[in-house]
DNA sequence: ACAACCGGGACCTCCCGTTTTT
DNA sequence: AAAAACGGGAGGTCCCGGTTGT
């Protein structure tokens, strides 16, 4: 009852995610509508039919349901998935371009909102940041086991740094102009390939 | 009563800055002894000889206590005073070495202790990233106008991206060992000349 | 535990609607004893035998101590029970004569003080105001359902707009003259009496 | 160097006026483009090129230069204008027409942005209805002369409470829909109309 | 046992009257 | 004498840990 991958996919799990998806999907909504400030952890849980109780199961607080990110495994999926003669740079844009170009409409405008709460309200965006980090740790580990180096590298470090602050800087340079889920896509994966091109200034 | 750069620097701006210095070396060296969370505003502002109001009005947040950076415009400062024929990196680094070459005893160990404190306290640590993208933003501006580009060229972007990515790459790195303010400098100073050098892996 | 009426009567609520009831009183009777402003919170609570927190869980703000109508609901409850047939303005005056004449001593003392308080400190005057008009939308929706009419009906708002301004003017008359709660009353009737009339000039 | 009612409109006045519509404007202007909280006093009066204590010597507070209506004389002026043989109302709507129907371009969108303000933000929202019960009490006295009654006279005092009750009643009806200026003209007289027909239900 | 309730205390804001600096 | 800085104190929010009603 798993995959390759050793995830269990029973029928269990699927009713836990597609739970946390529904409340996930209703506190955008709603944070959308109202406000995220004005919208309370409990109009959350009776939208999605849920009581207090059970949210606080699903997610710890009221800011993960939105730094909640649903298309993050997909990513690390299709990232690792990566044959192993591509370079990271090329990985990373490709597994980028994969779970990018099998968005529905649906999907893109979640994850539009999503974003957009992220960059504007401050705890939010604060608590981005420290994934940040955390990501550059685990993207720093990835690489080095790919490519078979010690993940305290230096130089390893000093260029997912780079990758790192690229896609960062693309990103908030997309969100001050209000672009969609496809414009930020795009300028992240131009960036990146600008850093391939050794940041010609 | 003005500098040549415009500042002023009367009694009461002097006193002043000597009111904010003490409030932050004393709220540091509380919390070493005590512990972030369990030492309060008031007795901070005890220590300062000042009124609770006081204090906050030189800080907004007790958090602010430690983020303040005496350093900051000293910093800015050297890194517009390097001559123009010099590449931004390289006046970046030139400007690194010499405020970390000036450090006094007192201000290395007060430095280590703030940043410390940033790195440990997760109220901290969040909103030191907020002040990251902050100064991406701000070095973008100024190396854009130094080597008059546009703010918004996406070359630059990404540049500017990588620069500050490596940095806190290895700022992260050197805190987690538990390293001096001198490693820093040297471990951000040793990452910017990888940068440099292209980012060979 | 709950009434015909379906609301929950157990101790916990008698005894919260008791220590609602009861900051306010100590509230109103400090206030008229040594003015608004010069009353503090903790007064208060110290007087209600509660902590300050306390407080601020039953009124959001001091202002609410006597912004806060314990007759609010009996009123509505005693207009929503008229009888069908009756006009919407038979029933209202017919609520309020049955609301204001089974005023004990005491709730008449306290609703006088409420009413001066409100009237003479600026502050819960504007406050008030801004009731008013959340007042006449509910009071235009409860119409609007009881003579089958849509709520945004033109007629129907000037008509309750017009039903409103008249019980305020009455009500600003009474009290700048200093009247006591059965002036008000009976002011209010005679006024709504006119407006019944034809507003005969 | 008066007018036939009296009013000074030296140079020095009109110069007055001239600053005080300009600080308005800047004003209004800067609350629309980043928010009335987030609006200094020192950026009004930096924008109007006055000094921030020039700025309260013509607004007490920074409230004021939302609630002041630069048209409010002028409908004054034009309501004490009409013929005395028209009855009060429909004096009230000759002006309302008249002054309506004389704003520029500029003069109704800025008349638009003013009443916004006023009706989303909660400190403003509370001074209009302020000003509401003192322009009752104006307009009670300028019908009670008009018509040669005691300006204490119930039946008066509730008529004008009609007026002003439908007024503000179709005002916020309007404001909730993101009407404009000239919808607000419009639904108040049409509303003052059905207040002459007997208020039909 | 479980949740609601309560007390306490830290943080922070705002205002006002006084002192100090310029 | 005007402006800036300061002290004091009240209002209000939030969180945590202990208690009590259900």
């Amino acid at each position: 009852m798993t995959t390759s991958q050793g995830e269990p996919v029973g029928l269990r799990e699927r009713k836990k995610a597609r739970t946390r998806a529904a409340i996930q999907d209703h506190a955008l909504r709603l944070f959308v509508a109202q406000g995220y400030a004005a919208t309370t952890v409990e109009q959350i849980a009776a939208a999605a039919e849920v009581s207090p109780s059970t949210f606080f199961r699903y997610f710890p607080t009221k800011e993960d349901t939105v730094l909640y990110d649903q298309l993050d495994p997909v990513f690390v999926e299709c990232f690792l998935a990566q044959p192993a003669e591509v370079g990271p740079l090329a990985a990373m844009r490709a597994a980028l371009r994969e779970v990018g170009g099998n968005l529905g409409n649906e999907e893109s405008e979640r994850e539009r909102a999503r974003q957009r709460l992220i960059f504007e309200v401050p705890e939010l965006r604060s608590r981005l940041l420290e994934q940040v980090t955390d990501n550059l740790k685990m993207f720093n580990d990835a690489v080095a086991e790919r490519i078979g180096r010690d993940s305290r590298d230096a130089n390893l470090r000093a260029w997912t740094g780079a990758v790192i602050g690229v896609v960062v800087s693309a990103y908030f340079t997309v969100l001050e102009d209000g672009g969609s889920v496809e414009d930020l896509l795009e300028q992240v994966d131009s960036a990146l390939a600008l850093l391939d091109a050794g940041l010609p200034l």
